[in-house]
DNA sequence: GCCCATTTAAGTGTCGACAATATTGGCCTG
DNA sequence: CAGGCCAATATTGTCGACACTTAAATGGGC
């Protein structure tokens, strides 16, 4: 299911020997992401654990994972609550992914390999195909977008880099996209970004890719800047 | 009946480190940070445990901080090791410092206060005179710096930057500043590209502030290579 | 009826013990 | 003597229980 499903490093051999912790860390996650768990609400360590069928121990270990995450917040002796959202913290997740992710094009342009930009381009095929079938209303928006960015994130070969999109920004990002109901409508021109973005890569510069990323997703944030004032 | 639980928090003197977690999670990352525990090396629970006169249960939250902040890593059943600190690990740094701080940099020169920049002049003015002094060597390198980024950060009013900055990055950072001994040689320089920068700033002119932090970090990259390709 | 102190309940922080898994050392076999 | 199998040990994962803090409820005085 999850395009980016949270497969910590070594995503090789043993994919079942995983600890108690870690699918209770995922499930968890996936509920306040989609808003099964609702943003803003105390998080309840006995009752939780019940729920789940788990010891406490265990749970404060997943949410100490959570908030480590900024998914959750907790206060001292006073227990967690899940983050609240608001229209300034997005705007400034944009900021830092406009930072990272421009870095993280122009090493792409210097690091991917032959075969990761071909794969690329054929990937970004398709999504053009999907916009033409569905006229950009439905995967495009949902997915496609993120699938992008993250090859691009990959491709960039920085481990820091990765870890710091891929585990802790994207996650809060797929929860606005989530609750805010965050459909885009400007599929084709994000489209088009993608495109140029890509080109630039083809060529083997940094700078342009930087450059063109950067502009993709402040152009990104204005749609939403726009999106929300208009409620 | 009452076992001697409470411990009045003697050898430092901060002023809310409520919980035990917490005390214990800031001692086991200084003791990180500045070598005691040695890099690589395998962290034994129970060892550890006894040491500080904690709870595994404790022990083990504290640690999850840790992996979270990147400065231990574990693995399922096999325990956690402290990271192992490489040179290519610390160019990666560079390069998310150079996105980050260049971003912080831009945001710094539209919201920073007025006071907010006095200040930042007085220190910086500070520094000048202590680079007289002392002729570069000691202060300056060490604690100097940092602090002037840390406050351009801050400048940047974007939580999620800050956080990343200073809760993430900045002590991986200084856990090769103390391992490598970087110590940098070129006081002077910096101290000109900061007084560069701090001008931007002023001049509110986020474009060239982010063009200059970005150099300044750039620059600084250059001179750790140079310093870790003559060992 | 309202306010404040005190008691009561609920929730979090911390601990020690048990179960599952990995590592060490010894023993047997070839 | 080497190498591999097996028991014994140590370490990690998980659990339930107790101590302390905060929130809620109760009751008495005005």
């Amino acid at each position: 299911m999850g395009i980016m499903q949270n497969q910590p490093a070594t995503n090789s051999t043993d994919s079942v020997s995983i600890t108690l912790t870690d699918r209770l860390f995922d499930t968890l996650q996936r509920a306040i992401v989609e808003g099964e768990i609702p943003s803003g609400s105390k998080i309840s360590e006995p009752e939780l654990a019940r729920q789940h069928s788990v010891s406490r121990g265990s749970l404060r270990e997943a949410i100490g994972r959570l908030e480590a995450r900024k998914l959750v917040e907790r206060k001292p002796n006073l227990g967690a609550r899940v983050v609240t959202l608001s229209y300034e913290q997005l705007i400034e997740i944009y900021q830092v992914r406009e930072a990272l992710e421009g870095m993280a094009a122009r090493l792409a342009a210097q690091n991917m390999s032959e075969k990761e930009i071909e794969d690329l381009q054929v990937l970004l095929k398709e999504h053009g195909h999907e916009i033409e079938e569905q006229h950009g209303q439905a995967y495009f928006q949902k997915q496609g977008d993120l699938d992008f960015h993250y090859r691009i994130v990959q491709g960039s070969k920085n481990q820091q880099l990765i870890g710091l999109l891929c585990n802790d920004l994207y996650h809060l990002l797929r929860m606005y996209r989530f609750q805010f109901g965050m459909r885009s409508k400007r599929s084709q021109q994000a489209y088009d970004e993608h495109h140029y973005l890509l080109n630039a890569i083809v060529s083997r510069d940094p700078e342009m890719a930087e450059l063109l990323m950067r502009q993709h997703i402040r152009s990104s944030r204005r749609n939403v800047e726009r999106m929300l004032l208009e409620n």
